[in-house]
DNA sequence: CAATAGATTAGAACAATTCTAAAGAAGATT
DNA sequence: AATCTTCTTTAGAATTGTTCTAATCTATTG
C-alpha cells in the first residue's frame, strides 16, 4: 500500500511535505494526491472527505481538517472564505479572485491579472493590508 | 410598555416595518431601535442579543435571528460574510465595501464610490452578478 | 531495531444556527 | 368588544460544521 506511494511521483511529493516540515504519512500523501492531482481545486472538509471514502482512501474526517490546516499553513492551500455555513480550501494558491455560485456552492477562479481594485483608502492606523479579496456572486440568470 | 413606542418615531418605525410586510410587533420595534438608531452598524445575532439584554429588552435568541433575517429579505439589513464562524448583518444596504479586522472581528465600511473593480470577466452563461463583495483584510502592522 | 516525537482516530464537545411545536399577539371580521 | 385567523415569539431540542481529547499508531532518529 505504502509502496504505490515510494518511486516517481510519490518520493516527490514526500519531499514536498518534508520541506513543509510535514512528516510524509500515508493519510497526508494520498490526500496530497487528490488535492494536487491535476487542475486545480475548491473543495470543502466534507466534500474531500466523500472523495478520499470514495477512492478507498481510509481517513478519518479530523484528519482531513487537520491535514487542510496543515497544507494551509504550509502554504500549500488557501482558505476561501463565501459562505458563512462552510469553509472552502483552493489549491491555487496564486493571485486570482473568485465568482462564486450561491445556490451550487461552486468558486470560479479569477486570474490576478485580469481583474483589480483601485481607490482603496489608506487602512487605519496600526493596520496595513494583508489582502485583498474579490467575490463576485452570481445568480442564476 | 407597547404605548412608548407609539406616536412620533415608535410610528415611524411601525410604518416601516408594515410597508417591508412585517407586523410591528414589540421585538421587532425595540430591535430596530437598536439597529437603526444613529450611525451605521455591523453585528451578529449574538452581539445584537447581549445589546438587547443589556437595554432590558426582553427577546429571545430565534427572534433575532429571525428578525435579522426578515429585516434582510425586507432590504433592511444585508449579511456581510467575511468569517466563517459568524454572520455579520450591516445596517448600511447602500453601495459600499469592508475593510475586516481579522483579530478583532471589526468591519468598517469603505464607500463605494471610493473602491472600483475593474476587468470582472463575463459570468458563465446561465449566469448573471447578483454583486461585487471586496472584503480588504488587515493584520496589526 | 528501540526510543521519541509527531500523527491519526473515534467519539465527545462546541459554537453558531435552525427547527419544532406550543403559546401569544396582531390585524381583520363580525 | 368578541372572535377568528394568521403571523410571531419562545424555550428547548436538533443540526451542522468544526475542534478537542486522549488513546493508539507510525515516521524518523540514534
Ligand atoms: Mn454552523
Ligand atoms: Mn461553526
Ligand atoms: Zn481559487
Ligand atoms: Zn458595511
Amino acid at each position: 500500500m505504502a509502496r504505490k506511494l515510494r518511486g516517481k511521483g510519490g518520493e516527490k511529493a514526500a519531499e514536498r511535505l518534508r520541506e513543509a516540515g510535514l512528516r510524509p504519512t500515508r493519510q497526508r500523501l494520498e490526500l496530497a494526491g487528490l488535492l494536487f492531482c491535476d487542475e486545480d481545486r475548491h473543495l470543502s472538509a466534507e466534500s474531500l472527505h466523500a472523495e478520499a471514502q470514495e477512492a478507498g482512501i481510509k481517513v478519518s474526517l479530523a484528519t482531513v481538517y487537520n491535514t487542510l490546516h496543515q497544507f494551509t499553513n504550509a502554504g500549500l492551500l488557501r482558505q476561501v472564505v463565501v459562505d458563512a455555513a462552510r469553509s472552502y480550501f483552493d489549491t491555487n494558491i496564486g493571485d486570482h479572485q473568485h465568482f462564486y455560485c450561491e445556490g451550487e456552492g461552486r468558486l470560479i477562479d479569477i486570474p490576478g491579472d485580469a481583474i483589480a481594485v483601485s481607490g482603496v483608502p489608506t487602512p487605519p492606523r496600526g493596520t496595513e493590508i494583508d489582502r485583498v479579496d474579490v467575490v463576485i456572486r452570481l445568480r442564476r440568470a
